[in-house]
DNA sequence: CGGCCGGTTGAGTACAATCAATTCTGGTGG
DNA sequence: CCACCAGAATTGATTGTACTCAACCGGCCG
């Protein structure tokens, strides 16, 4: 049952963050060395997801941890009203599925075709009984999504849309920089409706504050997918200064 | 200089929560054994703060690492317009310092007298490298302030104001049962003001909010500090169910 | 007594929600 | 290759809620 493969993602989990007390210039490491990616890939097994599937549900026995190797994933909760509410969107080289407490919190849900070592919990768990540095590395992961929860909210309580909308492109642009990946244009894996739910607005208004950055030529909206931004200093005039925001020149604070 | 005092909370830093992975019942443990605690007290100084006390500034270096004794800590990202927002309140067995990446991500700031441990990350660091039982503690500690935040954002992204209110009071609330106080009234220890930063509405909407769930007979202000849930059916049809919210009876997602 | 701080209340406004109609886009099959 | 369809996205008109600004209250401390 544990398929060891290692397809494009190499040998095995990889969990990749900053060190929290290192001043590392930004630059994000893969956190595991072989010899522990290896050890980890002994339990785990590779599980893919089709778009749009569910991963887990909210009150689900939680035994198992989940750690992307490609795609896209997020995280709901589902509102008295019915409407649901994304608290986080996961990525290549993020670990989830650990927030509950016997029972998983939140329903994961797969908005791009998605490959994940699927761990167990039991066996992750007695690993890291044994493995103090493993342990640290999960301690720096979880550190960073506090963060990356906690700028989440910050956006959260903007109060206009433009400035919601603002923060959150330029989250992911700093995770597409991040990636290393080409940006002249941001990339926006998620449909507007997603984006809406991240950021705490309807998907009307998600369609009217892009119009209204664009009227303004502050950004460019190529396709669905792609925008581009045009007046730098405008842009982060609204959105806030990334660096200001995390108190270190080129710091990442988005996942990945 | 490490004073290796001990007040009333006990000989050491503790740090109390849920193991993520076991299905508890809700309740709340010390992670710590009195060894543990007695090592980490070694390296440990007890300070204390005064209200109204900044304890850190977003930016500086972060090489401590705190655990609350007594008292209630408030941490605060500025927004580009000047304005604060919170984005956790801090409370007894509470580890903060450590989001930072070099450096704090947030301002502390205390809003009652405060005493606390205060653990120097190098050393911490050290003894982390050595010690697995720790470690693990230590991320369930993590787990359960990542939950927390993700039921901040949640929270903030109720469109409701009394919604927003009531949930809040409910967080307090499960903290105060938590801890096992006697809880015929929920004690606020923060003033409005912070609660509108916390739950991001305006102070003045704060106050008409608590007005409006006070005239549909729901709550009882008795006053600024004690308030009173008299319609409990009411109330947790506005706020949601906290049961189902977290998936088990008695769960309690709120730090302490 | 006076000033200050935290909190409450009021009047008017602005922004995003809502509901609903319409257009655009990408994918499928003829 | 085109026609068609379904889902995603845009746009419009209206409404409501919470913000803003400002006045006011009440306790506390000097």
């Amino acid at each position: 049952m544990p398929k060891i493969q290692t397809p494009m993602a190499g040998p095995g989990p990889t969990i990749r963050a900053v060190d929290p007390w290192t001043p590392s210039a930004g630059r994000m490491h893969h956190l595991l060395t072989d010899d522990e990616r290896a050890r980890l890939a002994v339990m785990a097994s590779i599980v893919r997801f089709k778009k749009g599937e569910v991963i887990y549900r909210e009150g689900d026995p939680a035994d198992v941890v989940f750690n992307i190797i490609t795609g896209v994933v997020t995280a709901y909760r589902k509102a008295l009203d019915g409407n649901e509410h994304m608290v986080a969107f996961l990525l290549p080289d993020d670990l989830f599925g650990l927030s509950g407490e016997g029972r998983y919190t939140n329903t994961a849900r797969a908005i791009t075709a998605v490959a994940a070592y699927r761990l167990p919990v039991t066996a992750l768990r007695n690993r890291l009984s044994k493995d103090a540095e493993l342990e640290f590395h999960i301690i720096c992961k979880l550190c960073q999504e506090l963060r990356q929860a906690q700028r989440h909210a910050f956006l959260l309580s903007q109060r206009s849309a433009v400035t919601k909308l603002a923060m959150f492109l330029q989250f992911i642009e700093q995770l597409q920089i991040a990636k290393g990946e080409q940006t002249a244009d941001v990339y926006l894996p998620m449909d507007r409706s997603d984006i809406g739910e991240y950021i705490g607005i309807t998907l009307a208004a998600v369609s009217r504050t892009f119009r209204s950055l664009t009227m303004r030529g502050i950004i460019k909206v190529r396709d669905r997918r792609h925008v581009r931004i045009l007046d730098r200093t405008a842009f982060e005039k609204i959105a806030g200064d990334p660096i200001e925001e995390s108190g270190v020149a080129s710091a990442l604070p988005m996942r990945r």
